[in-house]
DNA sequence: CTCTTGAGCGCC
DNA sequence: AAACGGCGCTCAAGAG
């Protein structure tokens, strides 16, 4: 499953224009366009000029409860012509889809009364009037809807596209600033109404008063004018496409928190004792070369100068190495590395700060997040959860797992399945490519060169053919660095730190020059990116429209700005593909488990291998492609027994 | 006692 | 004059 190149012709012919005649790499619209759109959101609306009666049956709109099968089916007639619906649940039992129970189901359409209904007093079997709702094809609108798609899903209920998620949608229109995106608070800045949500964790297992009642009603009624407001400011922002990607996105997120990962227990612990061997061979190493100074000279005799030093204290390792005798002034990595060769016993304490970080974030760390109903770990995902657009992951985060083998292939699946780990190829250095449009480069990708060998070519004066696979590593090193605009200082510790690359101040400097030149493109970039900085905009936009603001108390960084569309446009390549893969997805017995950045594992029943790689493939390359074209893309895809391999 | 902050480190 | 960007977690240390 290869790419079909597009002939280098085409792909050349494409970027044929100058540099200058294209589209502002960081924002499509004029700065003055940009205040217009923000002015919006950066200010209260003042409601005091709005026929407030308008809102007033929003408050506290009229209610109906359904409790009974014959009601049910009388009550939700009107909804079945309805293209739009209010939806908003209220749970028994906490918040926990696997654990807690839906009560409530709150319904809202235009000129009606809520129709609440009561699943607790409701026969499974006789819920299908609300089910084949829940399936249909009307736009359902939520706050958060990703709560109310993992439990309904789990109530057997589960809603189908399309979506609109005023939370979301809220998060995309102020992506960047700080915001708090409660509903509560969310109505309060966009519709001027105060809600009132006392009730919000009030017992809903009981026999329910009608203030509940009338709060349930509330949170559903109201989701209709706000997903009116939202619409509009997402329209006037330009955020439209941005915000229903989003929502195409959320059915592969809630699914992924459910379905979550499978750790085997007893290899991670065997993993566990392994590394707590380790650290404590090198807490003994540490302790025997390093001492805390004593304070009290006359008595540095008695045992108080053999206690230990506690390795993790930044405070007190700076005060054991100055009195050891070593110059530094922090204990950051940065700084002891230099010295790691010289003192064994800084190596030693480097070793010692990554082994026990390992030890309590993760080994000792991830079996908490063991859930005792399914025995997998369900993190919380939340797909903006970065300023750039990024995910993020909580509770525990599964992005940052160590990526050795040892340690991932503690990651598993079901019986009778496998993984298939998929990865975009250089995601990033083909995003640059393409919204630089460096000639260099567009040329390298659609010839199928190798970039990381290129670049350290470039930069070392050789021929191709002659670059050695540590010298393609400086490439590798040089392309990720520089392209976001670190300075070359950072850039000689950071070609030390990770790599063992010791670079003269001098050599890093030349290396950054020549990058620069060769890529006249990524320079161009960068000027242009520079000059919209320097006049004090406050807003960057991805080749999809996805936007960043920062608010007018804190300047932007440039690096911030240089590093957005990048970032960002590949958080929306992958949010693509999501929204792809789980309609793809729906007929098979794949499940999408995790998601880390430019990564997607499924677990895939072993007959299912070929058919779900496929998919899998085109979902991931069609999105790709959307955005990266007439930059090829690329995905590998590998079928692996565990995470490791 | 809890809460917050910063250092440090894991990932892309 | 700015000097890779984006996250979350744990521990130490200080604040209240």
């Amino acid at each position: 499953m290869k790419f079909k190149p597009r002939t280098v012709g085409d792909i050349i012919k494409h970027y044929s224009t100058p540099h200058a005649d294209r589209a502002c790499p960081t924002s499509f619209y004029s700065w003055e366009e940009t205040q217009v759109m923000m002015k919006d959101i950066t200010t209260h609306n003042n409601f005091h000029n709005l026929p407030n009666n308008k809102f007033i049956s929003a408050i506290k709109p009229a209610y109906k409860l359904i409790d009974n099968a014959e009601h049910l089916k009388i009550a939700l007639k009107p909804f079945q012509q309805a293209k739009i619906i209010g939806i908003d649940c209220e749970t028994a039992l906490g918040t926990d889809p696997y654990r807690a129970k839906v009560r409530l189901v709150q319904l809202a359409i235009p000129d009606r009364p809520v129709t609440i209904v009561d699943i607790g007093a409701i026969a499974p079997a006789d819920l299908n009037p609300l089910r084949a709702l829940l399936a249909g094809n009307a736009l359902k609108i939520g706050h958060n809807l990703k709560f109310e798609l993992m439990m309904l899903t789990i109530a057997q209920l589960p809603p189908s596209l399309p979506f609109f998620d005023t939370y979301l949608a809220y998060r995309v229109l102020v992506a960047g600033l700080k915001r708090n995106f409660s509903l509560e608070s969310a109505v309060d800045r966009l519709l001027g109404i105060k809600l009132d949500k006392t009730l919000q964790t009030s017992d809903w297992s009981g026999t329910l008063t009608p203030n509940q009642l009338q709060y349930a009603a509330t949170d559903a009624a109201i989701l209709l004018p706000l997903r009116e407001t939202l619409k509009q400011k997402l329209k006037v922002s330009k955020l439209w496409e941005t915000a229903k990607l989003e929502f195409a996105c959320l059915p592969a997120v809630a699914s992924m928190e459910l379905n979550g990962m499978l750790l085997d227990r007893e290899q991670w612990k065997v993993l566990g004792d392994k590394l707590c061997q380790t650290r404590n061979l090198l807490l003994t190493q540490i302790n025997s070369q390093l001492h805390l100074p004593n304070p009290h000279q006359q008595i540095s005799l008695l045992p108080e100068f053999t206690e230990t030093i506690n390795p993790r204290s930044p405070k007190q390792v700076l005060a054991a190495l100055q009195s050891a005798g070593i110059p530094v002034n922090s204990t950051n990595t940065q700084t002891l590395i230099p010295f790691a060769g010289k003192y064994p016993v800084i190596q030693a304490l480097l070793d010692y700060r990554s082994v026990s970080t390992r030890i309590s974030t993760f080994v000792e760390g991830l079996p908490h997040h063991i859930h005792p109903v399914t025995g997998k770990i369900h993190p919380n995902w939340f797909q903006i959860g970065a300023r750039s657009g990024r995910f993020s992951c909580r509770e525990p985060n599964l992005t940052n797992i160590p990526r050795d083998g040892e340690t991932r292939q503690c990651f598993i699946t079901a019986p009778g399945c496998v993984l298939l780990k998929a990865d975009y190829s250089q995601i990033e250095l083909r995003i640059m490519a393409k919204i630089s449009g460096d000639r260099a480069m567009v040329a390298a990708y659609a010839k199928g060169e190798d970039l990381h060998k290129l670049t350290a070519s470039l930069v070392l004066d050789k021929p191709l053919s002659k670059i050695a696979s540590d010298e393609r590593q400086l490439g590798k090193i040089v392309n990720f660095g520089l392209i976001y605009g670190m300075g070359v200082n950072k850039f000689k510790h950071m070609a030390q730190s990770e790599h063992g690359v010791i670079l003269t101040r001098e050599k890093a400097s030349l290396f950054r020059k020549k990058f620069f030149n060769s890529y006249s493109g990524i320079k161009q970039f960068h000027a242009a990116v520079r000059q919209q900085w320097q006049k004090g905009i406050r807003e960057s936009r991805t080749a999809s429209g996805r936007r960043r603001l920062w608010s007018k108390e804190s300047k932007p960084l440039l690096n911030e700005m240089l590093n957005h569309p990048i970032q960002g446009l590949s958080a929306d390549i992958t949010k693509l593909a999501l929204a792809k893969l789980v309609v793809a997805l729906k007929r098979t017995g794949a499940k999408l488990i995790c998601v880390v950045h430019d990564e997607i594992l499924l677990e895939c029943p072993i007959a299912e291998i070929e058919q779900v790689k496929t998919l899998l493939h085109s979902c991931m390359v069609s999105a790709g492609d959307k955005f990266l074209s007439p930059i090829p893309c690329e995905v590998e895809i590998k079928v692996l027994a565990t995470w490791g391999g």
